[in-house]
DNA sequence: CACAAAAAATGACAGATATCATATTTCTAA
DNA sequence: TTAGAAATATGATATCTGTCATTTTTTGTG
């Protein structure tokens, strides 16, 4: 499978300033460039897998990834990932092994560097460290609102509230205004947390009402302002 | 109020080997010394609120704190801290305002360290940030979990799941093998994400089957591997 | 101690949501 | 292109769980 034409070195990487290695020396920068390897998913490949050792972390360069924690009934998406946000970090840095497994959503290309480094890096470099903390920061704020929702919210306020927060991290496709991202109906009721034919129904009542558009795994929010007042 | 009378001076406390502060210098422990102030919260007293601006950590010296998020119709716990733990150390770090409002659940004693020299301390001082660190990745791996259970397990089995949490974080009362934490029933169906009514009859029914013993507030749990059953 | 107020417990009931079954559409690979 | 599989959609139904109402118990305070 072929790279997209875009690809540059670490040094000519636009998406770098947008990501944890934005405030990074150059000499740190020139290891990550030596050392690397740029790899391709196809959409449905594993990354990595729950239970197994961490070798690295991964950034993601093209593409987006779901990570998610498998149960006896079915599994549990916890993150999405897009391109710039690096997964698989902290089980690189704190445990072997990964507690999630990493599947990519669409063809994903990303540059992995290896655990050793990574963990150098992250003792050497204070800009890195700094902003992995502040992702982890930002990531214990979700949870916590998640919790909050989850469990203080119906199906559709559930719902409406994961709709505006794929609007707001994933953008518009230009050409039709359609949430950036394609999920399969079944991992959207994961991510709103209920049974898919729940969620099937309820997006069907919300496009009746004129408040999103649909065709196929494509999403339009056509009245965020009435998802917004179903979470009040 | 009293002080409870086991007060140590930061060189002398035990409590600061099992807390972030554990592999600190010196020197930094002779800034906390100076410039920490002790304080007492009454059970039910606030501690810091949700929305108003971070004026520095608490180290729980005696007692135990709820952080909650406040909701339109109710009120979420998202964590329970013990002695040895810090509250309010994000919004310290990261964020002026307090996401949570901290709660006692009973006389607790604190240290409190104004936000500058935590700020100080948590940049200088690499054995501090990396507990911290580690701390947040405990966090993260706990918020995923309960993601995972909330969605997927009905209420027994969320509160076996809870019951066993506690049991494992708070331990028992030697006296009578109850789980040394006394939360409401409000309390406890929060953190089971579930009705109060509901919360009640389920324990009951445990109860019933000989699952669990209950006076009051305390809860023993007689036969964890029942428990550990429903959650399969 | 006694009283009021809060918390806990119990009952009745309705409705939201999961589950099962089945139909329809879309996707995929030979 | 087409058959088979997977995904999506729809319907019927049961039940889990929340809500409301009421009683009982506990707690706290003068």
């Amino acid at each position: 499978m072929n790279y997209t034409g875009n690809y540059k070195d670490c040094f000519n990487c636009k998406l770098r300033y947008s990501s944890v290695f934005c405030d990074i020396y150059s000499e740190d920068l020139q290891q990550i460039e030596e050392s690397k390897i740029r790899k391709i998913y196809t959409k449905g490949e594993e990354i990595f897998k729950t239970g197994y050792n961490s070798v690295g972390i991964y950034i993601i360069e093209v593409g987006k990834v779901k990570l998610e924690i498998p149960t006896k009934k079915r599994t549990q998406i916890v993150r999405l990932a897009k391109a710039g946000e690096i997964i698989g970090y902290r089980s690189a840095l704190f445990r072997n092994q990964h507690d999630t497994t990493a599947i990519a959503l669409e063809k994903t290309e990303v540059c992995f560097i290896n655990k050793e480094l990574f963990q150098r890096l992250f003792r050497k470099s204070n800009g890195l460290s700094l902003q992995i903390l502040q992702f982890m920061n930002s990531e214990i704020q979700r949870y916590e609102k998640n919790e909050t929702h989850f469990l203080n919210k119906n199906v559709k306020e559930r719902i409406a509230a994961v709709l505006l927060n794929l609007l707001t991290k994933f953008g518009v496709e230009p050409v039709d205004q359609t949430i950036n991202i394609q999920l399969s109906r079944g991992d959207l009721s994961s991510l709103c947390g209920t049974a898919i034919e729940t969620l099937i129904r309820t997006l069907a009542d919300l496009k009746s009402d004129g408040v999103i558009g649909l065709k196929g795994k494509r999403i339009r929010i056509i009245k965020p302002e009435v998802l917004n007042n179903i979470l009040q």
